[in-house]
DNA sequence: TAGGGTGCAGAACATTCGTTCGGTCATCGG
DNA sequence: CCGATGACCGAACGAATGTTCTGCACCCTA
């Protein structure tokens, strides 16, 4: 019995607007302006859907008793096909997962954590496009076989890291450019942690 | 120039605590919460403090004149590269971009957005592995050329839409698999509005 | 058709909010 | 030594906030 927010029909709708309306503005916003948000006009009844809410672990409060969002606020559903058609949103967990944000996925310590957007197509078979972001993760070591991002020539290099007789070499994921064998010290900037691609639109 | 967070010196110093708040509980305090969090004790300083930040775009408000983050609030680097290995931190903004938050960069209406895990390999030439997190707006129409999610016997799949003497198609991006024709409607389940992929360690 | 639960509206009220305005005390240039 | 400026405190006040309580029109079920 994985989610339960159909108690009232009405919760989930609610919630999706509220939402949306954290998504533009970033902020909770006070009971009035939720009254109107879900097209109801009494503040009571925004008041008993809050403690709804919060007991579901969507909403929740800071110490000094300011409404947030709650633990479960950001979930986002991970669909794992195959999923049966008719019903892709039943409530029943089949193939789904629960993710909080793309970030927390993602992101470990925010403060080592950049994001260094992919120039040519050196990693294309490792499925790293020129666009693409790539989350990097601050750190001076690696291990071989890890994505890294090392400082060659004065510019950012994302490659696997390799080893050769004891020696660090970049290897890249495409047959069309060479292994770079850097002479002195490798230098690295970070591990790859993640990848982010935007589709404009 | 660009930073200009100086003007009184204590105002990086608050900023940063504001936003250490806000990172904990995604929400922005009242003023006399905020006073008790910088260690001052004036709600007027308060309100200066905040017209500060607001004219430099760290803070804004509502449509409902409710106080929330602004558009630099969450300003995260991005580098570009090539960027000098010596001070690749620099303030200097010479190859480097800003984005907020990786949620907001591919999530444009949190309630219509789901993630689906990719199975199989039949859209690797468009950089698109087994097991990566498409980032899916849920809609019922797509254009030639997105990619979409369409329901296919009962699964989930991740093809470019094509048209084919006015009947739409489903391709992948690998020539070891077939076009398919749908015969009859073809249900769309979500377009492709990102990817994400996360590097297990 | 009586009765009990739901889903919401509306008013009353103490509390808290943000603003405004007037202070104090250091620092600093002249 | 003086006036200006900047950093902050404190009180007062109307407006807005969230809570609580009552009211009411619906369903259902009996």
């Amino acid at each position: 019995m994985p989610l339960n927010t159909q108690k009232p029909q009405r919760d989930r709708e609610y919630l999706e607007k509220l939402q949306d309306y954290y998504a533009e503005h970033k902020v909770i916003p006070s009971y009035s302006v939720l009254a109107g948000l879900w097209g109801v006009s009494a503040k009571s009844w925004v008041s008993a859907c809050v403690k709804r809410f919060e007991e579901a672990g969507f909403l929740g409060w800071t110490p000094d008793r300011q409404l947030k969002p709650g633990r479960r606020f950001f979930e986002r559903r991970v669909a794992d096909a195959p999923v049966h058609a008719g019903q892709p949103h039943a409530a029943a967990a089949d193939g789904y997962d629960l993710v909080s944000s793309i970030d927390e996925m993602l992101v470990r310590e925010p403060s080592k954590t950049e994001l260094i957007r992919v120039k040519g197509d050196s990693m294309i078979d490792a499925g790293i496009h020129e666009g693409d972001f790539l989350v990097v993760e601050r750190r001076h070591h690696a291990s071989p076989g890890e994505v890294v991002v090392a400082i060659v020539d004065n510019e950012f290099t994302v490659k696997y890291l390799g080893k050769e007789r004891e020696e660090l070499v970049l290897r890249p994921a495409n047959k069309a450019y060479p292994v770079i064998r850097p002479r002195g010290r490798l230098e690295i900037y970070g591990v790859m942690a993640g990848l982010v691609r935007k589709v404009f639109r």
